[in-house]
DNA sequence: CCGGGGTCGT
DNA sequence: ACGACCC
């Protein structure tokens, strides 16, 4: 029997995906407003990065060449994006305002201009407030705490677009609504909320997709865009009473390309085309993929495919298990994974540039220390405290005039130390006999612990930056590449990893923090309190040592030690 | 001719 | 350490 074949729904959730429009653009566009009129691009290296929509008017697009560009539409204007500080800035800033209205943290970012929400809490609670028999005047409370905060609307009706498109009113021929579709309808008006205060305060558009998993949401949001929202309606599955229709997460799934459905990239894609084909499948990446497009329906209907074909097909040496099962889900539009919660530090951060020749160890030392430097600020970015936790601490007793000159630097404390540095480089391949070039992007990479010393906040990132290289990376890049000269990189990129949380700073490494998550952003950073001394304040307090201690951070669980790992020679110059 | 980032799993 | 996936 069919049915038997198809994975379970449990469609209890309703999930946002936001995506700002033209994300490098629009910050561009939101400093010069005059440019939202123009055509206008953003330039990494040869291409356009991404453009606005004034440009793909025009006939630009993403990922184009730049001469391209300009032969196209001689009078785009172009600025250059290799720089990724300010995109990175406003992405966290568009990212804190909207997990400010989450109630329980489940918040997960896809790049910079991406951000799953998961708002089913919201939802449920909110369905027990509604007037069963006057849905048009309902009120969306957006605060546990305060009832009083949230908004006006009618759920009656749906906002935004649909799919499959409304045909009018909804509901059934007595005008009542079940009680999936009332769900999908407060979502719809939540993230119309959201997405307006978003422009308004912000003064940044997006589009946005409504549905029960992150896959659907994703989805069913490119339907309309920019600057709009579309809900995947129920039934997603078909029912006993109409059991000769497909379901609506069926019927949007199946007129998919396989390709572009998350979670299935170019290498499963591939895999699949050809098995549906029966003969190898020819990829161009100038001219928008692959020659012979695959629909998920084709997949899904074919007869010798089910979820343990898939895995005999996909799997195989190095391929996680359970992709045959997991890939026989997406294609039913089933995605059981959850929105992951909010992470208050990343689990890398990297710097990278790309180069059209780069083989010297003259270049590429000015090359790894413009890396570090970077890397470093970096750091104190991305892993420090925003508060002034050691001052807010001292705030009760008295702070003494030394003290107080260091708190900029010193009162902010590590919320996680990485324990691994990474060196990757992208090597070009020597000239074949012919005198031809292989095309590659591979690359090779070396790790080792992470010196202790670039945690010292006293050290301006300049001198960080070239013990860094000067004492560990020229090491890692003597072992990736041991040849004296001949080398030519393409690319090198310097990251730190393996992230080892401070204590009690996780905010949900301890019940206090667990019970914080479900208040409100603003009243959990104003209930915050250190309990503890920062680390860092250890080394500060005494005469700098000289003995070669703890010189990296230990591989490992526990927090690195920090005693008085420093010091060798000339650190102190 | 080839962006600069990220995540996870083996 | 690498390779898949995502933007």
């Amino acid at each position: 029997m069919e049915t038997r074949r198809l994975p379970a729904r449990k469609d209890g959730r309703i999930i946002l995906h936001f995506d700002h429009d033209c994300f490098y653009a629009a910050v561009f566009e939101a400093r010069n407003p005059s440019l939202k009129s123009l055509p206008f691009a953003v330039q990494q290296k040869h291409i356009i990065a991404t453009c606005n929509y004034e440009a793909r008017r025009r006939g630009l697009h993403k990922l184009m060449l730049v001469r391209d560009a300009k032969r196209i539409c001689p009078d785009v204007i172009i600025e250059l994006g290799e720089d990724l500080t300010r995109f990175r800035d406003a992405s966290k800033d568009l990212y804190n305002f909207i997990k400010a209205y989450s109630w329980d943290g489940k918040l997960e970012r896809l790049g910079f201009d991406e951000i799953w929400m998961d708002v089913t809490s919201m939802v449920d609670y909110n369905m027990e407030f509604l007037n069963r028999n006057d849905l048009q005047h309902s009120f969306f409370v957006l605060s546990k705490e305060d009832p009083t905060l949230g908004f006006a609307y009618d759920a009656s009706v749906l906002a935004g677009h649909s799919y499959p498109k409304a045909l009018g009113p909804s509901g059934d021929g007595d005008g009542r609504l079940d009680e999936l579709s009332l769900r999908h309808h407060l979502g719809s008006h939540l993230a119309l909320h959201i997405r307006h205060q978003l422009e308004e305060q912000k003064g940044y558009t997006s589009t946005v997709g409504i549905a029960t998993n992150k896959l659907l949401a994703k989805l069913v949001g490119n339907l309309n865009k920019p600057k709009a929202q579309t809900t995947l309606m129920p039934p997603l599955a078909s029912s006993d009473l109409d059991s000769d229709s497909l379901g609506n997460a069926l019927l949007f799934m199946d007129d998919h390309e396989i390709g572009k459905i998350p979670g299935i990239g170019f290498k499963l894609a591939q895999k699949l085309r050809e098995f549906i084909v029966q003969h190898p499948v020819e990829y161009d990446f100038a001219n928008g993929g692959a020659q012979e497009q695959v629909s998920v329906a084709r997949v899904r209907q074919h007869p010798d495919i089910d979820f343990e074909k898939l895995e005999a097909l996909l799997g195989g040496p190095g391929s996680p298990h359970g992709i045959g099962y997991k890939v026989w889900c997406l294609l039913h539009g089933v995605d059981d994974s959850e929105v992951s919660q909010d992470r208050p530090v990343p689990r890398q951060i990297s710097i990278e540039d790309s180069y059209l020749r780069l083989d010297t160890m003259t270049k590429l030392l000015t090359e790894l220390n413009t890396l570090a430097q970077s890397l470093i600020k970096r750091m104190r970015i991305d892993l420090l405290s925003t508060e002034d936790d050691f001052v807010e601490e001292k705030s009760t007793s008295e702070v003494d005039a030394s003290e107080a000159v260091d708190r900029v630097v010193v009162g902010k404390r590590w919320l996680a130390h990485p324990r691994t540095l990474r060196l990757t480089t992208r090597p070009r391949l020597p000239l074949r006999v012919d005198g031809t070039r292989e095309r590659t992007m591979k690359r090779i990479s070396h790790s080792c612990p992470l010196p202790n010393f670039v945690f010292d906040l006293r050290a301006s990132t300049e001198a960080v930056a070239e013990k860094l290289v000067r004492q560990t990376v020229l090491h890692m890049f003597r072992r990736l590449h041991p040849e004296k000269s001949g080398w030519d990189l393409s690319l090198v990129n310097l990251a730190v990893t393996n992230m080892a949380e401070a204590a009690g700073e996780s905010k949900t490494a301890n019940g206090r923090d667990i019970s914080n998550m479900f208040k409100r952003q603003d009243e959990v950073l104003k209930d915050f309190r250190v309990t503890e001394s920062p680390p860092e304040l250890v080394s500060f307090s005494g005469e700098l040592s000289e003995e070669e201690g703890s010189h990296v951070a230990a591989f490992g669980e526990g927090v690195p030690m920090f005693n008085d790992d420093n010091e060798d020679d000339d650190w102190n110059e």
